[in-house]
DNA sequence: CTGAAAGCGCTTACAG
DNA sequence: CTGAAAGCGCTTACAG
C-alpha cells in the first residue's frame, strides 16, 4: 500500500510479432498502416499489439528513420505574460500538427540558453523557435543553422542573416500609441520603461517619430527605461510623475510595465484616463480587466505564437523555402486608461 | 542569400574514433569520462571530437542504456500565471539536475491531456508532472503508475491512492483568509469565483470553517460560482455587488479572479481596500502590483513548482521511496486590498 | 588500458 | 503480400 508500482515490462514489436504469428517487419508495416500488408493481417496485428499492451517506442523508430518529432521552444522570460500566451499559441499549433514541445526557459541568462540549446541539439530536436536572451550575440544564428536544425527566431530579431522571423511590427506600433496620445493633446509624453534590445529601440523610434511628425520636440528626459517588469513600471512611473512641467500621458514599453505604472499612479489617487494617459503595449490577457483597463497595442500574442509554429511548419515541410517573416501589425485598442 | 542552410553531416563515434586513431569503445568510455581509459587517451579523443565538431546523440545512447532524461511536464491551464511561476519553477530545478522538459498543455481539454501523456509516454518520459485537468478520473494515477512511469501530481489531488503529490493547504489557507476578514469587522462575506474541483471544494471548506468559528451563518447566496479567469471574477463581483444587504467583503477563489473583481470595483468607483475587503489566493507576481495591491494568501508558486521537481527527483532517484507530499503552508499577506 | 561483438527497438530495402 | 537481414548511434559485458 505504500510502495509506487513500476517496472511494467515493455513490450516491443516482436513481442507483438509472436503474438500476432508474424514477422517483426510485417508488424512494423501494418502499424504504420502500410498498403503492402493485407487488411487483415494488419487487423491481426493491431488486436495483438492492443491485447498485450503495446506502446510504440517512438525514439528508436526516429534513431532508425533519422527523423524526430520533437521541437525546442525556448523562451526568455515566462513571467511575463505575453511570452505565456506565445508559447500556449505556439504549443497549440505544434501537438495538432503531431509534434511535441521540448520547452526551456532562460530567464534571460545566455549562459542558460546555450546550455539548452545544446542539450535540444543533443535530443535531436527537429527544430527550434527561440525568443533570444538580450545580448544573443548575432552568430547565433548561424551557428544553429550549422546544426542542421531548422531555426526560427522569436520576437527579438537577431540582425540581417536570412532565418525565419515571427514578431510584430513594434516602430508603427508605438507610432500609433503615440499617435493617439497627441490627438488627445497631449504634449508632454514619456516613454517608460523598458531597457535595452531591438525591442525597445523600434518602439522608441515609434514614439520619436509620431512625436516629430506633431513637431513636439523629442526630449531625452521623458524617456525614463527600467527593468520590464511590472515593479520596474511602477518605479519608472513615480519618477515620471516627479518631473515638472508636468507630464500628462506616457506610452509604455510593454503591458506588464504600464500595470505596474497603474499601480503607481493608483497610489497617489490618480486614475488613468483621467488624471493620466497611459498606453500598454502586447494586448496581454490582463489588460482588458486592468484597474482601470488598459488601453494598448493588439498584437495578439496567441496568434502570434500560432504564426510562429506555422511558419515553422512550413519550413520543416520544404527546406529550401525563402526566408519567412510574419509581422503582427499592432492595432489600436482603446480601453479606459488614454 | 535567400537559402537557410541546412543538413550538416551529422558525426558520429566512429569517425571520433577514425579521427583519434581509437575503438568506438575507447571513445565512448572517455567521453563518459570512465576512469577505465588513460587521461592521455581521454584527451585526445577530446580533442579529436572537438576537431570535426562531434555532437552527442542522446537518444541513441538513451535507447541503449534504456535511460530518458526528458522529464513530461503537463499544464492544465499556462494563461493562469500562478501555473507559469509554478512551471518555471519545475523547469529551473530539473534542467539544474540534468533534465529537460518536454511541456504539454491541455487548456482543461481532458482528451487533450489523453494524447499528450501518450505522446510523452511513446517518448520515453523519465518521469511526468501532471497538473490534471478538471474531470479527471482517479484511475489515470494507476493508469500512469503501470506504465512504468513516475508520476507526481500537482495542484489537484486526484483521490486517496499512494502517489506522490505536491499542491498547497487551501483548506487551512483559505481559513486564514476568511478569518482576516472576520477580524476586520466584516458579517457579510462573499466567496468568489471558482467552478468545480477539488481545490474550489477545500477553498470552500476553509471559508465554510472560519465562519462556523465566528458562528456566522453560511448563506449560499453569497458563494458566486465563475470560470476562473479575470473575467470570471469581474462578472461574479458584479454580481456580488448587487445583492442586499450589501455584502462588505469577499474572499476569492484565486488572485485572477480577485483582479477581475478589481476590476468591477474599480469600474463602479469603489476602491478595495475602502469600500470593500477582497482577498486572493496565490500570491501571483502581478498581485503584488495590482491597483490596488492585493492582499492574498502567498503559496509561493515558483517554490511550490521546485518541491514538486525535487520530490519528483527524489522519486527517480529512489523508486521505492513511500509516497511523498508537499503541502505549502499559504502565509497571509497584507498589502491594500484588505 | 583497449578492441571486437552484441544488442537497445525500430525501419527499410531486398528477396521471394 | 510477407520474412530475413542490415543498420540507425550508442553502451557494455567480455576478452585480451
Amino acid at each position: 500500500m505504500s510502495r509506487i508500482k513500476s517496472d511494467a515490462k515493455a513490450f516491443t514489436i516482436h513481442d507483438v510479432a509472436a503474438e500476432a504469428g508474424v514477422s517483426k517487419s510485417t508488424v512494423s508495416l501494418a502499424l504504420q498502416g502500410s498498403p503492402l500488408i493485407r487488411p487483415e493481417t494488419a487487423e491481426r496485428v493491431r488486436e495483438a499489439a492492443a491485447r498485450i499492451g503495446y506502446v510504440y517506442n517512438r525514439r528508436a523508430g526516429e534513431l532508425r528513420r533519422k527523423s524526430s518529432n520533437v521541437i525546442g521552444v525556448v523562451i526568455n522570460d515566462l513571467m511575463n505574460p505575453f511570452f505565456a500566451e506565445v508559447l500556449v499559441g505556439i504549443e497549440r499549433k505544434l501537438v495538432d500538427a503531431g509534434y511535441i514541445v521540448l520547452m526551456a526557459h532562460t530567464a534571460e541568462s545566455l549562459q542558460r540558453q546555450n546550455q539548452v540549446l545544446m542539450s535540444m541539439r543533443e535530443q535531436n530536436a527537429a527544430s527550434i523557435i527561440l525568443c533570444p536572451v538580450l545580448g544573443t550575440p548575432k552568430s547565433l544564428v548561424t551557428d544553429v543553422q550549422g546544426w542542421g536544425i531548422p531555426l526560427l527566431v522569436l520576437v527579438r530579431s537577431l540582425g540581417a542573416g536570412p532565418y525565419d522571423f515571427a514578431g510584430s511590427d513594434n516602430e508603427s506600433g508605438n507610432f500609433i500609441a503615440t499617435r493617439h496620445l497627441i490627438e488627445s493633446n497631449h504634449r508632454r509624453i514619456g516613454f517608460l520603461g523598458g531597457q535595452s534590445g531591438v525591442v525597445l529601440h523600434q518602439r522608441l523610434k515609434g514614439y520619436k517619430l509620431a512625436l516629430a511628425k506633431a513637431k513636439i520636440p523629442f526630449d531625452e528626459l521623458l524617456v525614463i527605461p527600467s527593468v520590464p517588469t511590472r515593479q520596474g513600471g511602477y518605479m519608472a512611473m513615480q519618477q515620471l510623475l516627479a518631473l515638472a512641467p508636468r507630464v500628462t500621458a506616457a506610452v509604455c514599453y510593454n503591458d506588464i510595465e504600464a500595470l505596474g505604472a497603474l499601480s503607481a499612479l493608483g497610489e497617489r489617487g490618480l486614475i488613468a484616463g483621467k488624471d493620466f494617459s497611459l498606453m500598454g503595449f502586447d494586448n496581454v490577457l490582463e489588460a482588458e480587466h486592468a484597474n482601470p483597463p488598459l488601453s494598448t497595442m493588439d498584437v495578439r500574442p496567441g496568434d502570434l505564437g500560432e504564426q510562429a509554429a506555422r511558419l515553422l511548419l512550413a519550413r520543416i515541410e520544404d527546406p529550401s523555402l525563402p526566408p519567412q517573416i510574419f509581422l503582427s501589425a499592432p492595432r489600436l485598442i482603446l480601453r479606459q486608461s488614454a
